[in-house]
DNA sequence: GTCAAATATATTGTATACAATAATTGAATG
DNA sequence: CATTCAATTATTGTATACAATATATTTGAC
């Protein structure tokens, strides 16, 4: 079928899962959710094989399909291969930085600066998504780049609740400091750990997050 | 449809690719195909799909789906986000592996030995494949572990034709060795380095899968 | 002979009918 | 009243007909 509708469909569900329209084991039945896109099953179809392949349902044969919520230890799971991922790409980009990316990360720092003076973590949010997509581009491995967008966009909504936590911002700007002196400096190692402990969850964080799963 | 058959149809496509049957940029004709597997084109087009989401393929919409064959800039990053996928595992296998763990790690070392005695590249490549893949099992972390199995995967059929090199096996067996004493010692920068640096395309490896693509 | 427009053909995308299988309900039996 | 089996219903999977769009071919003008 034509891809941009499938797509966008399955995008709509997407929504709707994060949201908390569906919830943890729900089918997705295709026969409403043709008539509510006001679409052929056929549509409906392709767009459940798009959630299926990048895991956010899961397809038993004859059954239909089920959303598939992360559980604590998916999400640990995933914030520790996140970690990882992007020590990956602290490691490459520290000796494959550009003057330009220097820049660009300094300024994506800044604009962080500002959301934290402004005590506004929804901004905070979103300069400091940048601020990590600049370090994934830095890398200079697309295919990195592509792993590390993707794990990103599912971690999304579980970040966004952690950055509300009290002193979770100031920390944060910290050692984002310390990361951008490692690139800076062309510090591979340096670089690399500093950012794994920035994403790991460990002591606070680990509680925190769990905290977020119980609404 | 059924995804069972969605996936064996898909798997074969799959083989028909990685064998040179279908060459880059070979579009994958619905109806040729649903006349070669006998069936409608409907399981043809979620086998499509299949392929599509696990990157072997590009769907250009009201046009096709077309195969794509990674180019040499794709394997360089695919071997060097290899490289990390693996580092991270010995990394978080270090702290976290068992005894029994190690017992088969090193039992598929030994079978690595074997094979390399018996100078059998084949059997060398099986047994290979099992100890990365214990590598990945101990790390505790099944997100990082899939993500490993479906990059090596990707990467079998050209880790294959690497193996073939003359002296790269007894080499890799050395580079084992060190994996499994840091793995042995606990001590996860070294595992982490070792496993990056065997696993990455640097030397003469570079100009060996360079002239691999050439056939 | 070349270029452009129009027509024909091929191919993808969608809807729908039918088939196969799983879930549910209800009746019969102990 | 519980349990099991049969029949009904619902739902997924497949085939196919039709619609929409892109590609190829032909025809005509210059």
């Amino acid at each position: 079928m034509d891809v941009r509708r499938a797509n966008q469909i399955a995008n709509t569900l997407e929504q709707g899962v994060l949201s908390g329209d569906y919830r943890d084991g729900d089918r997705l039945d295709e026969v409403k959710l043709a008539t509510q896109f006001e679409v052929s099953r056929t549509p409906i179809r392709e767009a459940l094989q798009v959630l299926v392949a990048s895991g956010m349902a899961e397809q038993i044969p004859r059954r239909g399909v089920f959303v598939r919520q992360p559980g604590p230890v998916d999400l640990i799971e995933m914030f520790e291969t996140m970690a990882e991922l992007e020590a990956a790409c602290g490691r490459l980009a520290a000796s494959r930085m550009t003057d330009q990316g220097l820049d660009e990360l300094s300024t994506a720092n800044d604009h962080c600066a500002q959301a934290l003076r402004a005590e506004n973590p929804d901004q905070y949010y979103a300069a400091n998504e940048t601020f990590h997509r600049v370090i994934y581009s830095a890398a200079g491995n697309s295919f990195l780049q592509n792993q590390a967008l993707q794990l990103q966009n599912k971690l999304k909504a579980y970040r966004r609740i952690q950055l509300r936590v009290r002193g979770r911002l100031s920390q944060s700007m910290e050692e984002h400091t310390t990361i951008l002196e490692a690139l800076r400096k062309g510090d591979a190692d340096q670089a690399a750990s500093a950012l794994r402990n920035h994403v790991a969850v460990q002591g606070e964080k680990f509680g925190q997050l769990m905290a977020s799963l119980k609404r």
